[in-house]
Parts: structure tokens; C-alpha cells; sequence
DNA sequence: ACTATATGTGGAATCGATTCCCTATTTTGT
DNA sequence: ACAAAATAGGGAATCGATTCCACATATAGT
């Protein structure tokens, strides 16, 4: 390994003048300059970024936070952190949770501690520990995915999953469906849980429609438990319902699915809607109406809200909101 | 930010003696040990990265280089690799190349330049460039994904694409097909351009059969490069194809897609098969036979390998061939 | 021609750890 | 009781950069 040392004796000056060719700082003469520029192109010399970092407490380094890799949601949003990133010379520093809700702070400690420049949190709930975690935390926190409260200076992007709700069971509604059973998840997650089955039971009663035990129905994000939910819904025989909002497209896949081995025609008898747009809702046959989120995008403004806290430009506590797409298919 | 030398003052002994109690060497006395230990316990203090890595040259940090981090196949092998690195104290540092070939080299340099541990790169070609890179390379590099020359020295990971396209075209065959079509890809990607396809050449061969010209297309991974290349299969108005055999998943779902449009039925007329085992490919109807590949369990495997590289174990170059799995569905 | 000011360069301290080497104190063996 | 070995701990160099400060030289202003 090269160091600055060796290039300042090999190009015949200073290693000052060296670092300062390397950051356009100072003073350098045009001479001075180029033979420095000329012994790093020879040797392929690459300064070392720990000894850089030691100095100026930058390491170009962020930090995410991912509940899980492999989903839909999480690589596409890091994906289009990466361009934002990759571009200004930073780096992703990965670490996944695995849905276990208490390493979401102990991965947040265990980045400050790699001295990341930032972190960028996909989070999957908003207790109140995790909000106090990421104000003590000592460099910038993002989060993507959750409404943080207003009141805690948190940085945030979310899609604004009341209003899509809203207008899934709208168009429902538009199509004649009275009898709307939903199937959600745990109310811990405030974005899915609690926010889209708000929208549910606001346009149900809006509408004066009744919304009753049997036909709310909880999973976990998985096909299967959409699928299970379906089964809980039509067990009791009365098979009351003509439509199924599914807080996710996987658990729709899983309602759908249900129907179909149900011999319930879709959408003549029941119509079926998600959210999420996956690609698997494309392809099912009644391809499935449901919500597209720009999931890249929100990786993007996640990443721009980051580097312009890190650039110092204080408009402070950013929320972002993004905008989502109604796409209508044959499910309803 | 505390460091080493206020720990030192508050416990009253001298960084040396710190520094070995976080490292546990030389000798320390019980007394001296726990006053360090309260005093850390009190302060909270956690040593700096950089500081640590600038002497030791050791980072705990891999670099893992893929191709698109929002795929299936990126994504869940990434979650494996997370598995075992986790473990072990190490953090995955992400670059994606977004398919662009000549990124795969320039990463490897950034990487590098990170003082990264080591790199593991899920590899889309095997050109000399390339190779010649990792092989220069200051840190081990595993790649995933395709094969390198015996020669080469280096460490892989790899799926047995050529044994399980032999499987997959054999029950093709043995359910009475003849005249079979193949979609493929590019041939700089050895796993799935090439040795794929020369299962499908031999088998054919083997038995006989003849694999003209428009039998035999390229796609780019993509739904759509299945699609049309289906139709280019059939636009000559000959249709003389009982099934078509897709190099992956995605592209058979293009191809399932084209036929399902074109009013041929599947599988009475034309039976499809792809590799990958992909989400969508279970839900389409009919159900597309395809092969399973335990990414999770590549990107574990090379964990583990570039780990036991790390530590020393001097078993060099290992070459990991993994199983894989025919689910026979509907669609054959 | 003679100060000001701008430009160019290097010496040396610094960042926060690790580690070599030396000295001092205990413990052990005989 | 005394030399040898084990234990304990500190001083200072080191890793590879950045940056403050001092000094030298060039250019401009009057």
C-alpha cells in the first residue's frame, strides 16, 4: 500500500502540497499540481479513508436499517437510495433486522458506533423508545415508511397510505360493493396497520355501511395469512361479502387465492384489492387492482433529505409525502 | 466523543493499559481490569473504527458487489451472506453495479480502497478483465454465482445450472415433447448463457432432436425479452414448437404470457418451464414447472468461505456446487 | 523603489487507537 | 536467600491522512 508519503517523495514535494492537490484546497501551482497528478495516475494511489476519516470525522458511510433484504419494499427503496448516494461518493452500510423489532435500536447504536455519516431507518413501528433512540442519536436518522410524530424533529418520507385507502375503497364503492370485508396487520405498524384500516372503517361509515367482526381480519404480510384470513371470513357459512380490501398485494394474493379454490368467482361474486403492486398481481388471473408506490423514489427522497442535513442546509425535520397510483386490473 | 486517553485518565492507568483490556492481551491485574471496565460501563465509551482499523487493517466490514440489489436472486442471497456475517460481528458495505458490466471492476477497486475485509461479488460474467481483477485483488473475493476457471485460484459459489437444465429438459422429453423452443440470454454470462444452454443443446442432440434457428432466442432476463421472444418464435406462422424452455423464470412468464395472448393453450399445446422458482411463476395458471435454487443458501456459503479464508483456514479455493430442486407444476 | 498583499510550500501537531520495548514489582524454584 | 521467570504497566513510535502556522517568493499599488 501506498501512502501519501510515497507520493509526496515520488513527485518531489511536501506531503501538504500532496493532500492539498487531493482536496483543491490551498495554494498549489500549476507545476506542483500536475506532477502530483501525474505520480498518483502512475501509481494508481488511492488515500486511505480511515487515516482521512480519523482527521475529519467523515466517512462517507451510511448507514441503513432494513427490516428485512428480501422483500419488495426494502430492496427497491434501497436501490434508489443507492443511486442518490452512489452518486455523491457515498456508501450503503447494510444491516437487517430480521423483523425483530428490538434490534432496530441496537443496530441504530452499532452504526454511530462504525461512525456512519448518517442513517436511513426502514422502520416498521414508531414506539416510543425507538423515537427517543433516534433523538439522542448522535449523527442524522431518516426514516422511511412511518409517520414519526410532528413534534419529534425526525426527518421522515411516507406514502401517504390513508389517501391511497381511501381511494381503493372509494373505487369499490364506485363499483357497487357494499359488503367490504378487510384483512390488515397488527396496529404496531402505524403506516400498514393502522393508517390503511382507518381509511377502511372511515369510508365504511361514511357510507353507512357496517363493518363487523368477522370481516376485519389481522395477518402478518404473508400470502399465506391472507389466505387464512379469507378462510376465517367465509367459514361461518354466511359468506356475506362481496369484496376484500388487503392492506398488502401478498396478502391479497393469499385472499385471492382462497376465492379461487373456493370456486368464488373474482370478480363477479367477491372483488379483491391490495396494495403494493407487485409483480406477482400483475400476472394472476383476474390481475389485481391495487395501489403502485414508488418505492425507488422514496429511497431517493430519503437519501436527499439526508445529504442536505449533512450539507448543513437547515430546513429542518423534512416530511415527506409520496404520492401513489391507483391501477385499475380485472380483480374488481 | 470519548476516546482511549480520557478512560485512561478517569480509571488513572495509561492507554496501554485500556487498550488491553478492550483487547484482552498482555497483562492487565484484576484491579486495573475493572476499574477500566467501570469507567467504560459509565461512560459508555466505545472505541473509534477508524482509529482501531488505521493500525490493525482490519475493518470488519465486507464489501458485497451485485448487479441490482431489487431482485430476487441479489436480494435473497444477501440475506444468507447477512446470516452468517451478522454472526460473526461483520457488516455488509452494498455497492450495486445496476448492470453495468465495467462497474463490476471499479467497485471492486472502491471496495478495496474501504479497506474492506474481504469482497463478495455475485458475479453476471467471467470475462479475463475481471478475473485478471480479482485476482490482483489485495483481499479475498468469493464469487457467487458463476463459474471461474479451475485455474484461476479463486473461491466460488455455484448453482448446478448445468445439471438442473439437463433435469428440467429431460422432463420436457419424458412427458413427450419433441419440438422445443429455448429462450435464453447473452452468452457473457456463463451460468445462465452458456451452460444452460448447452444442456439444452445436448439434450436435444442426445435424443435427436433437431434445435433450428427460430427455435432458439435471446432475452435479457427481462418479462418482456420473453414475450418477444416468444412471438418471434411464432411469427413465421410455423408454430411448429410443442414447449419452450426459458432460462429463467421471468422470461418464462413472458413467454407464458405471449402464448396465453396468442390463444395457445398451456400445456396441451405448448408446456413451459423456467429456472428460479420465482414467486409469480407459483400463482400464474397454469403454475409454471420450474427449478428451485436456495439463494440464501449461496450467499451462506460464500459467508462462509471468504470467513474461513479470513481466519486463515488455508483450504484455498474452494468451488461450492449447490443443489437444486424440480417443482413440477402445472404448466408441463 | 518599497511596502502591502497574494501566492506557494513545508514543518510539525493532530486525530484515536495499537504495540514494541523497557522498567518495576511479585512470585517461584531450589 | 537469591537468581530466574512471571506479572504489571508506562513511554513513545506508529498507522495515513489533514491542517495550522510560519516562512519564502511573486505581484500589485502608489
Amino acid at each position: 500500500m501506498r501512502t501519501i508519503k510515497d507520493i509526496a517523495k515520488l513527485a518531489d514535494v511536501s506531503r501538504t502540497t500532496v493532500s492539498r492537490v487531493l482536496n483543491d484546497s490551498g495554494y498549489v501551482s500549476e507545476k506542483s499540481r500536475k506532477k502530483v497528478l501525474d505520480v498518483i495516475e502512475e501509481t494508481g494511489y488511492v488515500p486511505s479513508q480511515h487515516a482521512k476519516s480519523l482527521r475529519t470525522k467523515e466517512t462517507k458511510i451510511i448507514g441503513v436499517i432494513l427490516p428485512k433484504i428480501s422483500t419488495d419494499t426494502s430492496s427497491r427503496t434501497v436501490d434508489g437510495m443507492n443511486e442518490v448516494f452512489g452518486e455523491k461518493g457515498y456508501q450503503i452500510l447494510l444491516t437487517s433486522t430480521n423483523l425483530d423489532k428490538a434490534k432496530e435500536i441496537e443496530h441504530l447504536r452499532l452504526l454511530q458506533n462504525r461512525q456512519v455519516d448518517g442513517i436511513v431507518l426502514l422502520a416498521t413501528n414508531t414506539d416510543e423508545d425507538l423515537i427517543r433512540e433516534i433523538q439522542d442519536s448522535k449523527v442524522p436518522v431518516v426514516v422511511i415508511g412511518q409517520e414519526v410524530p410532528h413534534d419529534s424533529g425526525i426527518p421522515s418520507v411516507v406514502f401517504d397510505d390513508y389517501g391511497a385507502a381511501v381511494k381503493l375503497m372509494e373505487a369499490l364503492i364506485g363499483s357497487g360493493r357494499r359488503k367490504i370485508g378487510y384483512v390488515g396487520v397488527e396496529a404496531a405498524d402505524q403506516a400498514v396497520g393502522v393508517l390503511r384500516k382507518r381509511a377502511y372503517l372511515d369510508v365504511m361509515e361514511r357510507h353507512g355501511l357496517e363493518s363487523g367482526a368477522p370481516s376485519v381480519q389481522t395477518g402478518d404480510f404473508s400470502i399465506e395469512s391472507g389466505y387464512e384470513a379469507a378462510s376465517r371470513m367465509f367459514s361461518d357459512g354466511t359468506g356475506d361479502i362481496d369484496a376484500i380490501f388487503a392492506a398488502t398485494d401478498r396478502m391479497g394474493i393469499g385472499v385471492w387465492k382462497y376465492l379461487r379454490e373456493a370456486g368464488i368467482s373474482v370478480p363477479a361474486q367477491v372483488a379483491v384489492v391490495g396494495i403494493g403492486s407487485s409483480e406477482t398481481s400483475r400476472f394472476i388471473e383476474p390481475a389485481m387492482t391495487t395501489v403502485e408506490y414508488e418505492f425507488e423514489a422514496a429511497g431517493r427522497a430519503g437519501a436527499e433529505i439526508l445529504l442536505s442535513i449533512l450539507n448543513g442546509s437547515d430546513d429542518r425535520a423534512d416530511k415527506k409525502i409520496l404520492d401513489f397510483k391507483l391501477v385499475s386490473r380485472d380483480s374488481l
